[in-house]
DNA sequence: TTGTACGCGTTATCAT
DNA sequence: ATGATAACGCGTACAA
């Protein structure tokens, strides 16, 4: 119980003071236990816990050049997606022995570049980012000035940094290929816009699995939406609710969980039987997806590998000269649970 | 377009020689560009982008002996609850031109412990904490050491420092009040477990409402509930099911929205009406409570302001020296949606 | 085994 | 307006 009041907190210096040796020894006790005697340094340890004393990082990290520490820029802390990621990211960091400064971008290309130069001011070993815009120059400038950069759950042409990011047109192919297997032969896209990556690839892997089943391109119907939120999946519900029965798709994929669940909650609404009237199929398997009225369907990408393989990559290249830049590409898994089963 | 590479990266000392003038100038074109001519200013500024100059945030805090930092330790990252406290505490910070380091104890005790710990290495300039328990000395170590201290969404006895909370007991009462208000006589009170503070003082809030409305100790029913899970509110339904329908409950006041979503799943699959059947009242109003398929009543604390607050009393405590400490307690309110409204 | 001295990058003070 | 210098706390090479 260090009872330090009101002073300034104690160093290395008060600590050799009050044990009565050099301050190289009292480093040492820190840094080389061997090095010392038994007897000096518990007399050490006494005077450190006596003064509270606790070291200060900054000095450590001034000497050594660089912090213990590796730092990440997530788009979203809002969407458990990332948090995840971020779970699976401090799990190999504290590994390590590193700790995680977590930074949450929210989406917004300027708070991501004013965390990003936080990140370097503060000599973190390496940086980890979801950005909002992959082709950001900024990206570029950090890896020019060499410290180590992985880009997570994103890629894009020609890098000259790691990358781990998840199959999606793979993911839109397996989400279809079920809803085919279930006898589906008229069945709706929902989701947008198509300008994110990942939306457009979901789509086309919905597209490849969809024409090579042979089934028509006009029975592939896209319901758009303006951004992968529950509100856009109930609007795009009211759309659907529309159609006259006849036409109306049997089954609907759509790009995230948030927007299958909008929907889900719109035929729950309008009295559709899911997947009686309506197969769902979402996309991420969110903590929520297992929990709805019905339990959703969906596709899984292994997020917390996902953060784990980031940070293993960018301590290999902090640490390792050898490093070699790698694109890992996971493959996403289907979940079918009873928006689809009967 | 830095060019810099393979070499160490530039400091005010290589600023200072490129740019021909003094340290000092450097610093002070960095600290008080008022004190420095326009020409030279302009020189040193060309200097620093072209060496790719950063500062360095070790030595600035080592000079400085605290870091322009706060710290904030979450008990659950994966719970939205505290990403949204996260986020207000951020956006404090920020427009006090302070960075935030997040961490995640994920309600272990040790991790914690190891978290206060770096933050303390780090001299952030004030910590913020929602503790495994409330009660731990570690709390108290960082705040004899001299540490600005706010721990939120939890209280204690006897404390010295601030605190922010919700009151919880408040909350259970309008739940329950509001379900009194729509005719019910016989209702369940879902959650657990009881050791737990905020799960007591809800169910404390359930009794008050109840016995106030003069209503019957026995129509007041507790579920018990080992977590507070969609699992466990899934179980809690089958619990209820057991139940001859004339003595079954008609509403249920759960702990949680996790068990209430849980409580809705099992509702949706026995083909129960909600509320027809079973009305129900979850706790927090997360994301997904309105997502749901019958979008659910809740107590919504106000967890932005929250945040908010805590950051603002950590950094009065950390700058005004006049600071005194406060129980911020602030009062929940009922979101009403369609699992309580026919 | 222990002690001394220097430097890391920055800022503030003091002199010029 | 600008330059020189000391100090922050720590780690380490080197001397004792």
């Amino acid at each position: 119980m260090p009872m330090e009041r009101g002073s300034r907190t104690a160093s290395v210096k008060d600590v050799a003071a009050a044990a009565g040796v050099s301050l190289g020894t009292v480093s040492n006790v820190l840094n080389r236990p061997d090095r010392v005697s038994l007897t000096t340094r518990v007399r050490v340890e006494r005077a450190m816990s006596e003064l509270g004393f606790v070291r200060n990082e900054s000095a450590r990290s001034l000497r050594a050049g660089q912090s213990h520490t590796l730092g990440y820029v997530m788009l979203d802390a809002g969407n458990p997606f990332f948090t995840d990621v971020a779970q699976g990211i401090e799990e190999a960091a504290q590994a390590a022995d590193m700790s995680l400064f977590l930074c949450n971008s929210g989406n917004r290309a300027e708070r991501e570049a004013t965390y990003l130069d936080h990140l370097q001011q503060r000599r973190v070993q390496g940086v980890l980012v979801t950005p909002v815009d992959p082709d950001s120059p900024t990206l570029d400038a950090i890896v020019s000035r060499g410290t180590p950069l992985v880009i997570v759950d994103r890629t894009r042409r020609n890098v000259d940094f790691c990358t781990v990011s998840v199959d999606d047109r793979r993911g839109g192919r397996i989400a279809v290929e079920h809803l085919i297997d279930r006898g589906h032969t008229r069945i709706a896209f929902v989701g947008g816009p198509l300008s994110i990556g990942q939306v457009a690839d979901r789509y086309a892997g919905a597209q490849d699995a969809w024409s090579e089943a042979g089934l028509r391109d006009e029975d592939l119907i896209v319901v758009p939406c303006a951004a992968l939120t529950v509100a856009e999946g109930r609007a795009a519900g009211a759309q659907l609710a529309g159609v006259p029965k006849h036409r109306r798709p049997t089954a609907a994929f759509c790009a995230n969980d948030l927007i299958a669940l909008g929907l889900l909650q719109h035929a729950s609404a309008q009295g559709w039987r899911v997947p009686g009237d309506l197969a769902i199929v979402g996309y991420d398997d969110i903590e929520f997806a297992e929990a709805a009225a019905v339990p959703l369907t969906s596709v899984r990408q292994p997020r917390h590998e996902l953060g784990q393989t980031a940070a293993t990559l960018v301590l290999d290249e902090a640490t390792n000269p050898a490093h070699g830049h790698e694109q890992v590409v996971f493959t996403p898994t289907l979940i079918a649970r009873s928006s689809t089963l009967d």
